[in-house]
This record gives structure tokens, sequence and C-alpha cells, in this order.
DNA sequence: ACTTGACATGTAACGCGTTTCAACATTTAG
DNA sequence: CTAAATGTTGAAACGCGTTACATGTCAAGT
């Protein structure tokens, strides 16, 4: 393997002024620096990432943290790795599986230097903790959160669930339950406020058990389903879940328990993955791709110390064959 | 920031015993090593990841190669993820859009040192280029392979799409279409020769248009009932898909289209994905977690110089509702 | 008492670019 | 024709651990 130092002795030059070539300075004459590209094309040279990386002090990598990938993940994820590459910065993954050290080793990374800044979803550590991290780089959230140290593209979900509870009513539905995600988060919070409003001003019935919280997947939906209809008592006749992977599995297991869809129960979904629109189930469009663009934004403008403007995004509602 | 310099001087060491504390060397005495663990911990000392990479020369990186993440390599991509970060490794995400310029960055920072190995699945690059970047570290593949300087987690494609055929046959299907994806593949190249086998075993119809190749997505799927079913001449009674996704469209569509499945139209996909169990497909399964988890341990075994074993792994047929 | 070996620790080179500051050469302006 | 400006290039320090090899010490073996 040839290194800089090798080109320079070969060229007669010193490194600084290779250094140049390769970081196409101008303060290199045309002369100089033919003579130097050339030598490097023979020696088949490419610098060292590493070492550059420990002289700069960055790694042009940051990692993205979540408890596991999933299909609502996809686009966000996607657009990330897209964006990031076009500036040359790469995506590394960190998935925790719901486990605090395996979360945390992701933020004592970018401590170590071994990525120049975090973008995190829902998080399974104390938020004081994470928040401490802050001093060694940009942490951006998909999630809304309320800490100054960690930047957050997240959208109002209260107007967001506002859009699908509306729509429901307009619908004419009234017996409303809500498959809630995680029970701690900003998000679940502007959804649950949505909800008691709603029911506030319609006057709608309210069921304590129609409110369940902690519900993400498919089989979590289908469980949900099950629970809900044949428990004693009055049941929903709609339901808005967490995501569109819960409403798939809502929809799946009514339709299995022989429950007409949208006609006995509706279903929302939310995000309008392409599942959504692959079972037609009405979700609530969650502008994911582009969210994910402007955290990517937020992070190379604190990191280029040029801050980014947070983008000014919208929900909308797409109906489909569930309502 | 501090660094082992520091601590060096500060405890009164050298820096070598020092690098032995963090090291867990065996050659240092509890008393020394106790003194240099407490200033460590005064100064808030951790060491700088990029030097550690520099002086190693290595950075416990590993690229994942795609076109994009979609819902088939979900599972493969967080399977890969979490076995890797148990051995310590991080997973880097290298997406190409199908942009030859873009994947082949990916193998550059191999070469420049910035990932340890590579994973790729599907690729678009010449062959013959991407395979001589072998020399500066492991590659694996997803798909079938034949290269020696890239190892193959791919699994006997032939096998697991006669699973299918055979299971058509056997419920009585006869005018079977293919919905093959990459052209170029071995992976379809085994899946076609299987369906020339079967065809010729059992003499049944063949159609030129029942076997397009190229189709992935869930789009492509729903587009290619509708060019089946919609063709002048007789039409195929079921469609093998290349993996669930394409299942999924194909199912979506032909329902909208008042095709009844599975009576008029079976449908089979592939991989067994969670999308698959959603929308009771019949579909073939490919143990994918565990392909991740093998192209985790041929890497390692390249990187340790200890040559794990390719693992046995074996597909089956999953009967739902669309066969 | 003397050698040998085990153990603890230090020295210095190494991995490889980047960057600041200084120096020198060549134009250009006056 | 000189002073100032502009353009080239180099020396050396810096970023930070790792590791092969050397040295010193003390206890066990004979």
């Amino acid at each position: 393997m040839s290194n800089l130092d090798q080109i320079a002795k070969l060229s007669g030059f010193s490194k600084a002024t290779v250094s140049r070539v390769l970081n196409h300075s101008p303060h290199v004459s045309q002369t100089t620096r033919d003579t130097i590209m050339k030598i490097m094309e023979e020696l088949d040279y490419v610098p060292n990432g590493n070492a550059i990386s420990l002289s700069k002090g960055q790694t042009e990598q940051i990692g993205m943290v979540t408890e596991g990938i999933n299909e609502v993940m996809l686009p966000f994820l996607n657009s990330f790795v897209e964006t990031a590459s076009q500036y040359g910065y790469q995506t590394i993954i960190y998935t925790s599986g719901g486990d605090p050290a395996k979360e945390l080793q992701a933020f004592e990374d970018m401590r170590r230097k071994r990525v120049d800044a975090l973008v995190i979803s829902t998080c399974v550590n104390d938020l004081e903790l994470l928040s401490s991290y802050g001093k060694y780089g940009p942490i951006v959230s998909w999630q809304r959160m309320e800490r100054p140290e960690i930047q957050s593209v997240a959208m109002n979900q209260y107007e967001g669930y506002m859009l699908g509870l509306e729509h429901v009513i307009k619908q004419g539905y009234r017996r409303i339950a809500n498959a809630f995600g995680r029970p701690t988060s900003m998000n679940t919070s502007g959804r649950m406020q949505a909800y008691q409003d709603i029911v506030r001003k319609y006057n709608l019935p309210v069921q304590p058990d129609w409110s369940p919280t902690g519900i993400y997947s498919i089989r979590q939906g289908e469980q949900l389903v099950r629970e809900l209809l044949l428990n004693p008592g009055e049941h929903p006749n709609v339901i808005l879940c967490a995501n569109d992977l819960v409403a798939a599995g809502v929809l799946n297991e009514a339709r299995r328990m022989g429950v007409k869809v949208p006609e006995e129960l509706a279903v929302v979904g939310f995000d309008n993955t392409e599942l959504a629109h692959t079972l037609g189930i009405t979700s609530i469009y969650n502008p994911i791709a582009a969210q994910a663009q402007n955290a990517f934004q937020l992070i190379l403008g604190r990191l280029k110390g040029t801050e980014a403007a947070q983008q000014q995004l919208e929900f909308q509602l797409v109906k489909r064959a569930t309502t």
C-alpha cells in the first residue's frame, strides 16, 4: 500500500503539496499537479480514510439509532441514506432491540469520534442521559422532543391525528378506539391530546380499554382487535392506529373474524406507507422522506455551522377503502 | 478533550502502559491499573476511535451495499446489524439507487480502509470490476455468484423454486406464469431452470409473455397482473413471484379487478416475509435472517483468518390462502 | 550465590494525512 | 526600478493509539 509520503518522495515535492493536490487546493501550479497526479496513478494510490478522519477530527459518518428497522422506518432510512450520501456522508445503523446498553453504544461512538452526529427515533434510555451527549455532536430526533440539545424533525402530531379524527367523525363513526404507540413519547401525547379534545367537542363515548398504548407491530394490531371486539360491553366501530403496520394487523384480523370493514369497523393507519396503499387502508400521510432530508440538513447545518432552517411540512389524509 | 498522552503524563506511566490498561492486557499490575483507571475517570477520558482504526488498520465497520432497502431486505438487514454488533462491528448502509458510480463508492471505501468488508446483494456494476476489489477485503454476496473472490450465502434457488412449482402443480394449476427478478442474476437463472424442467416434466403450456423478468416491486406486480389478464389469448391461472412484494401487488390488483383468488388465479410469493403472513399469501420460506448471520460469520472468519463454514439452510413452503 | 525466567514497564517507531507558518519566487503596480 | 501583492512550496507539528523490542526487577531453581 502506498501512502502520501511515498508520493511526496517520488515526486520530489513535500507532503503538504501532495495533500493540496488531493484536496483540490488552488495553491498548486498545474505542472506540479500533473506530475503528482501521474505518480499517484502509477502507484494506484488512494488516501487512507482513517488517517483523514483522524487528522480532520471528522468521519463523515452519521449514526441512525433505532430499536430496529421496520416498514415504517424504511422511507425515512432510505431517504436519509440517500440524502447523506449526496453530501459525502455515510449512514451507520445502530439497532438496540430495546436494550439501553446497546443504544448507548451509539452515543459512546459519537463521543469516541466514530460518528459525527446521530439521528434518533424512539429511545429506551433516559432522555436526560442522552441529551448530555449533545456536547459531542448534533443529535436530531424523529420524535418530538423538548430538549434544547436535541433538535427534532417531528411534526405536530396533534394536528395530524386531528385530521384522522375529524375524518372518521364526518364519516359518522363515533365509537373511537386508539392504538397508541410508545406511551412516554411526545408524539403519543400529542395524539392523545387530540383525542381528548375531539371527545369533548363531540361528546363521544369513551371506554378505558379503547385507548391502549405500546402498540407498534402487526401482531399487536391483530391481538388488539381480538381484545376490543371480544370484550363484553360496547365495542368501538373505528380504530385509529399508531402506524400502518398496526392498521394492517387490525384489518387482517378483523376480516379473519368476519367483521365487515368499513361497515362494522373502520381502520385508519398512520404514515401512509406502501403497505397502506397495497392494502387499501385509509392513512394519514406523513411526509417521512422529507423529514429525513430535513433531519440531515439540520445535522449538516450544525456540523458546518450554517444552521439550516426547520422545514415546514404538512400532514394529509389519504382516504381509501377502510373508512 | 483528554488523550492517552495526558493520562500517561498525569499517571507517571508511559503511553504503552496506559494502552495496555485500555486493552485489558494481563501484563499490568493491579496497582498500576487502578491508578490509571482512576485518572481516566477523573479526566472523563475515552480513546479516539479514529486513532484506533488508523493504527490497527481496521475500522470494525462493514458496508452493506444494495440498490435500496425494501421490505424483503429488512430481515436480512436487521439480522446482519444485530449479529455484527454482537461482535463489535457496525454496519454502514450504501444504497446505489441503481447508479453504478454510487455503488462503486462502497468498494472504494473499502479500499480506503473505511470499512473492513462488504456484503452485497444485487449489483449494478460489472462483476469483473467488483471482484477485483476482493483484494482489499472480504466480500460476501447474498446472491449466488460464481466468483472465487466473492463468497455467497445465497441458497439453491432451483430447489426453492421447484418447491413452489410442485406445490401449484399438485393443487391442479397448469398455466404457470413467473414474475422473475433481475434477469442477469444467478438466482433468476436457477429459478428459470426449475421452471423449464417442470414444464418439460408435466408438459405444461407455455406463453412467451408468461415469464417476464425485472419484476421486483409492488407496483410492478400490479401492472403485471393487468398485462397478463388483459392480454388477448390464454391467461395463466397461477403466478409465482420473485418476492412477496410482487405477490402483494399481484394479489391486490387481481382482487381489484374482481378476479377470484385462488379459484381463478393463484399467487405464490417468495421469502415468506411478514407481508406474506399479513396478506395470507402462500410463500416460499427463505431463511433470510439465518443467511445474514451466515454472511457475517463468513466475513468474520475471513477477517480473523478462521474460515467459518458455510451453513446449510433449507427452503420451506408455507401454504396460505392464495393457492 | 548465581542463573533463569516471569512479570512490569518504558522507548521509539509506526499508521497517514492535515494544517499553520514561514520562505521564496514571480508579477504587478507605481 | 522598487515595493507591494500574489502565487508556490516546504518544514514541522499535530491528531492519537498500538506495538515490537529493550530493559529492569524480583523470585524461584540449583
